[in-house]
DNA sequence: GGTTGATTTGAACGCCCGTTTAGTTAGCAT
DNA sequence: ATGCTAACTAAACGGGCGTTCAAATCAACC
């Protein structure tokens, strides 16, 4: 009894890491050992090593791979011009993007304290890259006279914060669509940041009074 | 060796909450062993179990007080008048009150996991009632015509998600004070549901169209 | 069809886990 | 001073942990 029929590593290394990522997502990386996830994938303990040199990598990869993934997205996501429509366009991508990979975006929540100190600047970086894409759009919207915020490094994060926060009730089958919460969601993040019409009047008509 | 001097339960009980409150929210439930908790107290694992009848009820404790802490707290909260006054309020009390307790706030959120199901059950029925007082708030100001909000319960699982993403980045020594802080995502919460001027100018209009 | 290398087993390593228990000492009332 | 009890230690329980490794088996190429 030693090597499996029909067994290749293009094979059993994808469902290592499928299996590492489901049971991490679902009770968390400290709670799980590798003789669970050998078992997920019908495999002994040992044989995991092959496809990681340990537990730790397994983690970071899975980390990494996703905060990647990310990056690329939106970079690859059609931006259209103009401030308002562009934060528009923002929150409905990371509001689908996040959506579809559920486990992925739990655990990079969750887990990053399990990180060694190395990897977990690897992933903060990653992370500030992708918060910079927001804050881009909110510096430019502030100079255009569009947005009305306060701070943009902390007005970033607390839209970010509230776009995540979809992660942890919505249900694909349950009373609202993924076409519906991507409208409500960006709608409220727009009204969070936009200049309301009076007070661009009055700064208007306060630039007018200053100009006489 | 046996008992130590000057011991007290009094004294040992609450220290061994506190030990077990920043162990978990340092390195996670999981990952925290009953003896790393007794040596943060300065005893041996076997002592803890006078004041715990075991290791999950250790955590449920913590997370049951926090909650009922917030719960109490919110209604012993001074009540102005008004929806819009009302979500002002609810904005600054719980930011105020979890930057006070950021370790609390932190296992609430990410500990919920591994309580058993009765446990999990508990806790879920207090946050839930938590998450209500904002509920109707919102209903409040949508029936009053105040507030613009699409899906109320939605708003407030999403306003909550945006008000705690401040723990995750507030460090009360850093670029902005608490009142600041308070003061922007108060303001942004409250231009997120607010009805704009224009939109309830028309409304108006409509109405009276209508009536004619 | 035999050889080689990739893939996996199964056992072992030392260590730590949550919890229990018998025994020991400190505080306190009498 | 004595006795009693609250507080704690030290050791042990069975079990699981992450990781390593020699041996075994299968896939693939000659």
């Amino acid at each position: 009894m030693a090597r499996k029929t029909g067994s290749h590593s293009d094979i059993t290394g994808p469902r290592v890491r499928a299996a590492a990522l489901k049971l991490f997502a679902a009770h968390g990386f400290a709670a799980v050992s590798m003789r669970q996830i050998a078992a997920e994938v019908g495999v002994q303990a040992g044989a995991l090593y092959l496809y990681t040199p340990d537990k730790q990598s397994l983690l970071f990869d899975l980390l990494r791979d996703h905060m990647q993934e990310v990056l690329d997205a939106w970079e690859a996501e059609e931006k259209p011009e103009g401030p308002v429509k562009q934060l528009e366009t923002f929150s409905r991508f990371h509001i689908r993007f996040h959506l579809e990979r559920p486990e992925q975006v739990f655990i990079s929540y969750m887990e990053l304290r399990n990180l060694e100190p190395d990897n977990f600047k690897a992933l903060e970086n990653m992370r500030r890259q992708y918060e910079n894409s927001l804050e881009g759009i909110l510096k430019q919207g502030q100079d255009e006279g569009v947005f009305d915020v306060d701070d943009t490094k902390l007005t970033t994060l607390a839209l970010i914060a509230m776009l995540n926060g979809v992660t942890s009730w919505y249900k694909p089958d349950g009373r609202l669509s993924l076409a519906r919460v991507e409208a409500i969601y960006s709608d409220m993040a727009g009204k969070a940041v936009r200049m309301p019409r009076w007070k661009a009047r009055q700064r208007k008509a306060e630039a007018q009074q200053a100009a006489e």
